[in-house]
DNA sequence: ACGATGACGTTAT
DNA sequence: TATAACGCCATCG
């Protein structure tokens, strides 16, 4: 038999930040620190939005649901405008924006369960 | 291989 | 609210 089986649950920084994110419920928001931080590495919220910007179109991971950590969206460099989509997107799932474009935070933050949290590094 | 630069950020001041 | 400093990583010359 094979000496190492390959884990059923994302290993990589990549596909464990990819596999939170899909935990995000509709409705609810995450940070990309929040991200990085659950995924084991509270430095790279900006790897975050890296690998989030690199995801295909075709993908089904809800990208939208991350935002920074003032509640705000964030910029993209090249002027494509996702940034309208994402806003737009978020609306759609009731999640509400103040006059001056920002979410708040205390009232749409994903506060993922302990359970969630363990099963996000551990086997489930 | 190395330093500089930019990026979908975060925190402290 | 605005600005500075920091940290991690990919890209480029």
């Amino acid at each position: 038999m094979s000496g190492r089986t390959p884990p059923k649950q994302p290993q990589n920084f990549d596909a464990l930040v990819l596999h939170l994110v899909g935990r995000i419920p509709k409705g609810c928001v995450a940070t990309y620190g929040q991200i990085a931080a659950l995924a084991g590495k509270p430095r790279n919220s900006r790897q975050v939005g890296k690998i989030l910007g690199r995801l295909s179109s075709k993908s089904t991971v809800p990208w939208h649901r991350v935002v920074n950590a003032q509640g705000r969206i964030s910029q993209r460099a090249e002027p494509h405008g996702t940034e309208s989509l994402q806003r737009r997107l978020l609306e759609a799932e009731g999640i509400t924006f103040t006059k001056s474009g920002r979410i708040r935070m205390m009232a749409f933050a994903w506060e993922p369960s302990i359970e969630e949290f363990l099963g996000s590094r551990l086997k489930s």
